[in-house]
DNA sequence: GTTAGTACGCACTTTGAAGTAAGGTACTAC
DNA sequence: GTAGTACCTTACTTCAAAGTGCGTACTAAC
């Protein structure tokens, strides 16, 4: 359990998590609204730029455009043009999406399973209880 | 391959994934600032109130409140309140939460390991590049 | 009386992600 | 000239999460 939490968001001494530091920003960019339908998108192989629009319904050019470029800067997305015109260029997760996608898909399978429940369930029904045997 | 995606936010026929749900909701309350410190700190094990407040590092009363409250409406969260004077408040994960700090975990020790190199890393330089072989 | 500890709630303000609208490049077709 | 394609960029606006400040109730110690 301890081992668990230690490499976690880089736990200081003393057992306390500091709330800015670079994980929070990275997490904020996987996390946000468009950039993990983007990164999921793109776990079923690369596409291009039109493509990856009509998959994430209801996402503008705008935030395409700078979803995609966060991502690249992370390295987490490749960007390749193609010398054609109309223009076309194609993404692709790098082999660091790549690995990033292998944690975070089992994440987002769990949350698409019990999402419904937890959310649209009955009002005021908290979840099952767990033993409070604080020590 | 198809099969990781397709319980992925209910992605519905034609491979388009649709943007609002109760998926989005749900991942909002669990990656919030507040939220992912206060399940991490729990996975240690049940903590009261001030415990919490003194571990997640900057947190405000009423957002260390706030959060305990959205996460407990989701059933993430077990509050247990102590008969006694000064008040004492317990929190523990449900298994339901235990549940999802299984998947969450793997994650966030992901993102410790690479943030620092990702977000602080050289400016201008990209991650490793993965073949582009859009058909 | 004040201060401290404990665990909240309310009113209002700030902040940054996301949104809206318009603009741009380069080319083809009519 | 207009209209269309694809992939962006810029200026400004909106809105919800987070923040600030103050309040509540109780007991104990000074």
């Amino acid at each position: 359990m301890a081992e668990s939490t230690e490499t976690i968001f880089e736990q200081v001494p003393g057992g306390v998590f500091p709330a800015a530091c670079s994980s929070r920003v990275l997490l904020d960019h996987v996390m946000s609204k468009w950039g993990v339908l983007v990164l999921v998108s793109l776990t079923d192989g690369p596409q291009r730029w039109s493509d990856l629009r009509r998959r994430a319904q209801g996402i503008s050019e705008k935030m395409l455009a700078q979803t995609l470029r966060t991502l690249e800067a992370d390295g987490l997305v490749h960007r390749e043009q193609q010398p054609v015109m109309p223009p076309r260029v194609d993404y692709s997760l790098t082999p660091l999406g790549e690995e990033l996608a292998e944690v975070l898909v089992p994440l987002l399978r769990w949350v698409g399973r019990n999402a419904e429940a937890i959310i649209d369930g009955p009002a005021g029904t908290p979840g099952p209880v767990a033993p409070a045997d604080a020590g």
